[in-house]
DNA sequence: GTCTATACGAAGATAGAC
DNA sequence: GTCTATCTTCGTATAGAC
């Protein structure tokens, strides 16, 4: 259920998912959902953007290993663009579809601005240890995210993936210049 | 309508917003909804999205008046901090929330994608005069609005305009390092 | 733990009077 | 052009049996 949620808070919004929704796409027993989240939908939308900032925030993880923060962006970026063009550019990132959405509690907002913080945070650690300012790193942190889910949004609205190409260029750019910059001279 | 219309789809989300809210935010009569939009809803996303795409691009048009993009990103990020503080982070960016709500059919989101397009362009089009690059500045363009509407979803998820301060900074210098390279030596 | 049935309200949309 | 009334569908949530 949650991961069908996911997807569906994606495509069609926290507002524009209801439960019967759900429960078609993901064949759970319908009996079960106010078995599992007696909270209701403000409880489900929550277990569905901690879930689903652990998995982006996974992949993203996974992308910062080889600690090359420019080929990160690169990668976290292209795999966005893989998913927008396999999916008809009509699915987006579910933490921004619950951040927009005030439908739910103001927990179901929280708990997308918990797992914004945290994917930042990934990418402020990897700047650090390539001798960026604690200050800038951060800073270019935001940037790359924002840049990076903004680009999201257009390439939905627009249906191409023009926009994240380059944003990701000009982000892979500033990022590559600030680790550069910050290195020792040789 | 369509005023009261901008201001729920902001706080709300599209499929968040009911006629019924509107009707109560603007006062409007409630006979004449579907005078004016026969089309239903889709017919009164699609206006709102123009109206609001038009309001913005009119101020981030003012903003780029003086020819110098570096004060009009500083501009138009203040602008959207402003926003965001006196309304306690309840209000994002109209076109977003359009162009994430697939609740209305595609004709929305299109409109969505033109005012992105609008915006996009006008800020192409300023930095192209002060020496950059055509492709450059499509892809800066892409940059500062991806980064500020990316930035204000993170704000609003986090309750605070910090994300919107460090984005504009950093684009800041970025457009700023752009313009100046561009221009030919003195 | 899952099922059926259903209460209750809200939303979109339409009809016809004024 | 606006009003009231209403139809229909859908959505959340609950109750109680299996």
């Amino acid at each position: 259920m949650i991961r069908s949620g996911a997807q569906l808070f994606r495509e069609r919004g926290v507002s524009g998912t209801s439960f019967a929704d759900v429960l078609e796409h993901s064949g759970a027993p319908r009996g079960s959902v106010y078995h599992h989240f007696p909270g209701g939908k403000d409880e489900f939308a929550i277990e569905v953007t901690r879930y689903a900032g652990g998995l982006i925030g996974g992949a993203l993880r996974g992308a910062l290993e080889g600690d090359d923060p420019v080929a990160a962006v690169r990668s976290f970026a292209d795999m966005w663009i893989g998913v927008l063009e396999s999916g008809e550019y009509a699915a987006g990132c579910p933490v921004v579809a619950v951040a927009v959405d005030a439908a739910p509690g103001p927990g179901t907002r929280a708990a997308a601005g918990d797992a914004f913080a945290a994917w930042e945070s990934d990418l402020a650690v990897v700047l650090v240890r390539r001798g960026v300012g604690e200050d800038r790193a951060r800073s270019l942190a935001t940037l790359v995210l924002s840049g990076i889910e903004g680009a999201i949004v257009l390439c939905r609205a627009q249906g191409s993936a023009e926009p994240l190409r380059r944003v990701a260029g000009e982000l892979a750019t500033v990022v590559g210049a600030a680790v550069a910059g910050s290195r020792p001279p040789a």
